[in-house]
DNA sequence: CTAATTCCTATCTGTTTACTCGGATTTATA
DNA sequence: TATAAATCCGAGTAAACAGATAGGAATTAG
C-alpha cells in the first residue's frame, strides 16, 4: 500500500514552489538540492505536473518554475491525481473508469476498498498547499 | 498507490471464510475456485493469515482453514495488517516504527501522509467481516 | 492403505520503479 | 553576439518486486 515516489517527491516538489510563490521562477536544481531528490528523476515528475496545468515554466537562463495558480487553489489531491493517475487501491475501486472483472457486481470486497477510497479522497481534497505552508510556519515559530 | 494482490485476496479469502463461520473447515482448493484464486499462490498468504493468528487450520483429508475467531471480532485492518504490514503510504508515516531521515522533523509533507493514513486507519478498523456478510446478504436479497 | 489436505521451501519470470544520460532548444545577461 | 544556465525530450538500465508455480514432506479421515 506505498506510494511511488512519484507522489512522494512531487508533493515535495510543489510546496517548495508554493513557499516560493509570488517571487521568481525555482530552477529544477535548486528544488533538487533543498528536498534532497534527483535532479533528473525531479525533471520527469516536473513534466507530468505540467501537462496536468498545475505548473508552468520559463526556460533559458534564470528561467525554471512557477505554480500557474495560488497554493491556496491547489489541492494534495490535484497533485497526487496527476502523479499517480486515478486516486483507488484496486483497479475495480477507481475513482474513474474501474476495471470491472466479472465478479464485479456481486463483489463485497469491493465496497470495502471504495470505502477506503474514498476516505482518502476526503482527505486529500481537503488539505491545500497554503495549508501546508501554514504547518511549515507554525513548526519553525515553535 | 495500490494494494497488492497479497491484501486483495487476502480479504476475499476471509470473507470467504466468514460465509462459512461455525461450520466444517474450508479447504484452499474451494477458496481459490470460488474466489478466482491460484491456489498455490493463496496457500501462501494463508500462512501469514495463520501466523497471524486470524486463522487456524486443521491438516489432514476434509481439513482446511477456520476463522480463529468470530466475524464480528476481526476487522479488515486486522487482515490489511498481516499481510501488508503496518499501514501508511510512506516509511516515515507507517503507523508503527516510522522510518525515519534526517529531515524527518522538519518534514511537512510527512503530515500529510500521517493524515491520509489516519483516516484509512479509522475506516478499516470500522469495518468487521460481519458487517461484510451483512452487506453481502442485502444484496443477494436485492 | 489411500486420497485429500496442509505445510514448507525454493525457484522463476515479467513488470515496474527509480534513476541516469546525452543532446537539442531557449533565453537572460555580460 | 557569445556564453552559461536552464528547460525539454527521448532512450536506456539495473535492481527490486509481484505474482505465480513447483515438488515433496507430513498429517489424517475413512
Amino acid at each position: 500500500m506505498k506510494l511511488s515516489t512519484k507522489g512522494r517527491y512531487g508533493l515535495k516538489a510543489m510546496y517548495d514552489l508554493a513557499l516560493h510563490y509570488g517571487n521568481e521562477p525555482i530552477s529544477l536544481k535548486s528544488i533538487a538540492q533543498r528536498q534532497g531528490i534527483s535532479e533528473y528523476y525531479l525533471e520527469q515528475l516536473m513534466a507530468i505536473l505540467k501537462k496536468a496545468g498545475l505548473v508552468r515554466s520559463i526556460r533559458g537562463a534564470y528561467g525554471g518554475y512557477l505554480l500557474s495558480r495560488k497554493p491556496s487553489e491547489i489541492t494534495v489531491g490535484d497533485v497526487l491525481r496527476a502523479l499517480e493517475g486515478p486516486i483507488g487501491l484496486v483497479d475495480c475501486a477507481l475513482e474513474q473508469e474501474p476495471i470491472k472483472c466479472l465478479r464485479y457486481d456481486n463483489c463485497i470486497t469491493r465496497i470495502v476498498w471504495e470505502k477506503i477510497r474514498d476516505s482518502i479522497i476526503k482527505t486529500i481534497d481537503s488539505i491545500t498547499l497554503l495549508d501546508m505552508c501554514n504547518e511549515g510556519r507554525k513548526k519553525t515559530k515553535s
